[in-house]
RNA sequence: GGGCGAUUAGCUCAGUUGGCUAGAGCGCUUCGUUUACACCGAAGAUGUCGGGGGUUCGAGUCCCUCAUCGCCCACCA
């Protein structure tokens, strides 16, 4: 074992172990019936592009729990796979595509683009795949699924057509962002708003027979005048003092606690708003009682008779008080409308012109009919004041043309009973969320039972399975449903079809076929049926993922063997996007939930608190953690970090690649191209290198020296199996009993069963960074620092060695198995050095190890290992050691020097401590010349108390005093001691706290006064004797 | 505007049901290459637990309030 170098090697090591993982499938699961199941499914990580810290954090957690539950025996299934994430890849490609040939997808048509996002997606995912199997993730790679795959694709149609048939899926109005000149609808973050000069024009319509003391007409005010052609209603406040007394109650609070600067703002505004309150509120209350009244309005151009009505919409505060409905073509109005119940007109052709419904203007471009409209109504004498004003306009990122709000035909689900279904499962405890306040979220948003708008006007994605043939009238309609229904009767499980009222006149039939490529496709289109041109949401696959990935809708062995799933690890952001959404589904599609556990785990943000992403330029790329640190310190560094309660803040660095020196990122540096090394001058390219120059400089990786820590204790462990093994030469197996064994084996049993215990709990309970932590200190500052100590003598001593050998390969094993899910690398290549020279191993019996440590058993936490009493007597020993250590440090004793100790203690410490006799040479170099309750002070002492454990330690001084130093160290104790003995006589002379607090309370108090009593006499004295001395 | 969370050492974070003489890692100071490990070992310094009130014998921990930061949702004629 003298061969292995003294750092651990992962970079030549990694790959070969994945292999090896792989070539043994260790991470494939199959229907095991003797078996209980765990399965946890992916969150599929989008392929729009390579995976963050982010997903970093999110797969360890996976992992650690999905290897600690295959070891634990259960048949484990983690499976893999990426998500097509619809608009957020398409838009990339689009990018691209723009960027690198100057082309739109319109150029390249549907399957043109789609061609490319398929190759951009074999791209990302080989790489994404690339970058979890570099991590360590054992997925059972043989499963890999996509989103957009056939067997997802099955899962899809089928799922729409079960909710199509029972009319859970319906075709309904939405308002889309319009982009009127490549006549499609744009997402919302293709929407970019500009501030643009525009006018602000006062209308007046004319009140229908106005009572005595009514206006004979209102005024409204719009940005968008043409739009008045769509108007179904004028809407006022239902409650206009109320809501003005709330903007006056809400400046007033502000006023309070404003600045200088801001003070002056309010009080102009209050002032503003008393004055309104004084001109309009009498104004605004008869309107709002004519509408209460039904009173209704002339539309003006178009003649058309609205009604005025009441909504919190319209604004007292704001223009006129009175704001026109246009439910058809501006957001806010379209929910008026819906609360109103009122007829939306859409005024608008899909090329941005004013169709039929704007009469006289039909045809007219939106800029035509506005100027038009105006000067009809100036002729009429129904315009009032035109205001100058800087007005938001949308445009569309892609074509820069104004985006029109469009009423469009879309699909929604309704949400009503399956979201009721999704909540009773969290309600009941069939799904539990940890950390629970995230309960609160997935509840308040599925309460809402809002439909689920589910069609994109996307190419990339799964394309709406539904064939329709519009602008029927009844009687085509009906002859059109008679050829259905034939169809329908031959294959009632493969086509549904539905006759909609479109208005009046007209009527549509929808048909909807289960199967991709049915024969019955050409049979449509024979009919004149056109497929729909729109994709589904992204999400509508996403919320099928537990169970499309296990071979639904087929009833397949895996999905009843292994749904529901066992576990779901995600990030918060999207817990009623995705998570609600496959409890819905699951309980829609298979009649049961899709896993019992949900846990959220925070999120990594950069040292500027801010979220992490490739377009700031702060992303991390695991790869390059990985590359710098190895893979075992990637995953320890963020098991470490997560911790239920806050985001982690991670301050990022380039590393240079010339001198491999860190340098902090900052705002200014992330977003340059290059950066210039301050340790070695020389620049290098980052992600935004373009220039050939730039880019011909080698790239600075960005990564985070959080990462140094993790790889530090993976070289401890590392080292500390190189040294274990390096003494296990002449191993042999041997019977073994507990009870001969000495202490310090005993004590590091029982540590093992603790240990095990909370990590087995710990990690159950999704506490990471506790149970990294546990792991952490107990191998370092246990196994490393105290149990390989203590063993050093041992190892040499012929009687004592062979047993030594026994007791610490177990202890290694066991924690290589316990470490195993947070660092799988280096505890299996140590596996696999461990069974070369000790292959079989065990306490009372030695049995044959396993091959590999992924598959190795979980360790049992034996809690007839377990003894309290052991574990508090050597914390005593290891708090011993360091009073000895302290007062050689602070009598600059060299190291090599040895002192003579005295211990007096009770008669039970006795009995630990005496043993341990060589164990304090090896440690403190001290030899221990008296222990027990008659131990003496020496002439020349320092003693140091041990804090609450009635124990003081001696150590003679004789041959190395340095009475000033002792001095000035004795003095300082008993300033510090004499602080807090007041601190406790305080306390303990307070009567309430004698009579109030529990007695074991007081009594504990009383007891650390009597001990630091104690000490202060004891110290007092010592500096009594050195000063007399000196 | 609604909801959730955070604020503890120079930095990044722990701190279970109130009992704290508030911890860890990094960084810093001093010492040390004793053959597992300098990616190491030993010792040390560092805190008005964001501010203010309250409950309590006792508050980092519970309640109220203010401030700052972050996230989600809604909204921005």
């Amino acid at each position: 074992m003298n061969q292995l170098p003294d750092r651990f090697d992962h970079a030549s090591q990694a790959t070969r172990i994945s292999r090896i993982w792989e070539d043994n499938q260790c991470g494939h699961a199959s229907v095991n019936k003797e078996r209980e199941p765990f399965c946890v499914v992916i969150p599929p990580p989008n392929v729009t592009g390579a995976l963050h810290l982010g997903h970093g954090l999110n797969n360890t957690l996976q992992d650690i729990v999905v290897r600690m539950h295959r070891m634990m025996g259960h048949e484990t299934l983690w499976m893999p796979g990426t998500d097509h994430a619809g608009i957020a890849t398409q838009a990339v490609v689009e990018r691209r595509l723009k960027e690198q040939e100057n082309l739109s997808r319109h150029d390249i048509g549907r399957d043109g683009l789609v061609d490319r996002i398929w190759n951009w997606k074999a791209q990302y995912e080989t790489r994404i795949l690339g970058q979890l199997k570099r991590m360590g993730c054992s997925c059972d790679w043989e499963r890999t699924r996509f989103t957009l795959d056939d067997q997802c694709a099955a899962a899809v149609r089928a799922t729409f057509f079960d909710l199509f048939a029972k009319k859970q899926i319906y075709r309904g109005k939405r308002l889309v962002n319009w982009d009127t000149f490549l006549q499609t609808a744009v997402s919302n973050d293709e929407v970019k708003n500009v501030t643009k000069k525009g006018h602000f024009w006062h209308l007046y319509y004319p009140v229908i027979d106005p009572k005595p003391g009514e206006p004979e007409r209102v005024e409204i005010a719009t940005t968008r005048p043409e739009t008045m052609l769509g108007d179904t209603a004028v809407a006022v406040h239902p409650y206009p003092e109320k809501a003005l007394n709330s903007i006056e109650k809400g400046l007033r609070d502000r006023l309070s606690d404003a600045g200088e600067g801001e003070r002056t703002e309010i009080t102009e505004q209050l002032e503003k708003l008393a004055e309104r309150r004084k001109q309009m509120l009498p104004a605004l209350e008869r309107l709002r009682d004519m509408a209460r009244d039904g009173r209704r309005l002339r539309l003006p151009l178009s003649n058309r008779e609205i009604p005025l009505i009441t909504d919190q919409w319209a604004k007292p505060e704001m223009g006129s008080g009175c704001v026109k409905i246009t439910p058809a073509h501006d957001p806010n109005d379209y929910e008026v409308g819906k609360r109103a119940n009122l007829p939306m007109i859409n005024i608008l052709n899909s090329d941005g012109t004013i169709n039929q419904e704007g009469g006289v203007y039909e045809g007219c471009t939106i800029p035509e009919a506005r100027k038009r409209v105006v000067a009809d109504l100036e002729a009429a004498e129904l315009l009032g004041d035109v205001e100058d004003r800087e007005i938001e306009l949308p445009l569309s990122d892609r074509s820069k043309t104004p985006i029109e709000p469009y009423l469009a035909d879309q699909w929604f689900v309704a949400m009503d009973e399956l979201a009721q279904s999704a909540m009773d499962a969290v309600t009941d405890d069939r799904v539990a969320i940890y950390p629970e306040r995230y309960r609160k979220g997935y509840l308040d948003w599925l309460s809402e039972k809002r439909d689920w708008p589910v069609s994109r006007q996307l190419w990339w994605g799964h394309r709406i399975p539904v064939w329709s043939k519009t602008q029927l009238t009844p009687e085509e309609a009906k002859a059109l449903a008679s050829q259905l229904e034939e169809m329908v009767q031959s294959a009632p499980n493969s086509v549904s079809y539905r006759i909609d009222e479109l208005d009046d006149e007209t009527q549509g039939i929808f048909v909807c076929l289960r199967t991709e490529g049915d024969p019955k496709e050409a049979e449509l289109d024979s009919l004149g049926l056109r497929r729909d041109p729109d994709v589904l949401d992204t999400w509508f696959s996403s919320a099928l993922w537990p169970h499309s990935t296990l071979g639904w809708p087929q009833k397949t062995e895996e999905l009843e063997y292994f749904y529901p799933t066992s576990t779901l690890i995600t990030s918060r952001d999207i817990i009623t996007l995705w998570v609600a959404r496959m409890v819905l589904m699951g309980l829609n599609n298979v009649g049961e939930i899709p896993f019992r556990e949900v846990f959220i785990h925070p999120k990594i943000l950069d040292g500027q608190g801010e979220t992490m992403s490739k377009s700031k330029g702060n992303g991390v790329d695991p790869i390059d953690v990985i590359d710098k640190f190895g893979p075992d310190a990637l995953r320890f560094g963020l098991a470490r970090l997560a911790t239920d309660t806050q985001d982690v803040r991670m301050p990022v660095q380039y590393e240079c690649p010339h001198c491999e020196k860190l340098i902090d990122q900052t705002k200014k540096n992330r977003s340059q191209p290059t950066v210039q090394c301050p340790g070695c001058k020389e620049s290098f390219s980052t992600q935004w290198a373009e220039t050939e120059a730039d880019k011909s400089l080698p790239k600075g990786s960005v990564v985070s020296e959080r990462f140094e820590t993790a790889r530090n204790f993976v070289n401890k462990l590392w080292n500390a199996a190189r040294f274990a093994m390096m003494n296990l030469d002449g191993y042999s197996e041997q019977k073994l009993t507990i009870e001969s064994l000495p202490l310090e084996d005993r004590w590091l049993l029982s540590r093992l069963a603790t240990v095990t215990h909370e990590v087995t709990v710990g990690l159950k309970q999704y506490r990471y960074a506790e149970t990294s932590r546990i792991l952490y200190d107990f191998a370092w500052d246990e196994f490393c620092s105290f149990y390989l100590e203590i063993a050093k003598p041992r190892l040499s001593d012929p009687e004592k060695r062979s047993q030594t050998q026994l007791v610490m390969a177990h202890g290694l094993d066991t924690l290589l198995r316990l470490l195993h899910p947070t660092m799988p690398f280096v505890t299996e290549v140590i596996w696999e050095h461990l069974n070369q020279v000790a292959p079989t191993r065990g306490l009372e019996k030695q049995t044959e190890s396993s091959r590999f440590a992924m598959v190795a058993p979980w360790p049992n936490a034996d809690l007839s290992h377990f003894d309290e009493s052991i574990e508090r007597q050597f914390s005593e020993f290891q708090e011993v050691v360091g009073a000895i250590r302290r007062i050689r440090a602070s009598q600059n004793i060299a190291p090599k020097e040895t002192v003579p100790v005295a211990i007096r203690c009770s008669e039970s410490s006795k009995r630990l401590l005496q043993p341990m006799h060589e164990s304090f040479m090896s440690l403190a170099q001290a030899e221990v010349m008296e222990v027990g309750p008659d131990a003496q002070a020496f002439e020349t002492d320092s003693p140091l108390a041990i804090p609450s454990m009635e124990i003081d330690v001696h150590v003679d001084l004789e041959k190395f005093i340095d009475i000033e130093a002792e001095l000035a160290r004795l003095d300082k104790l008993l300033i510090q001691i004499t602080k807090q003995i007041s601190g406790k006589e305080a306390k303990l002379g307070n009567e309430n706290f004698v009579s109030r607090a529990p007695e074991e309370v007081v009594q504990r108090e009383r007891q650390t006064l009597e001990e630091l009593r104690g000490q202060q006499e004891s110290v007092s004295g010592d500096i009594a004797r050195l000063k007399a001395k000196s």
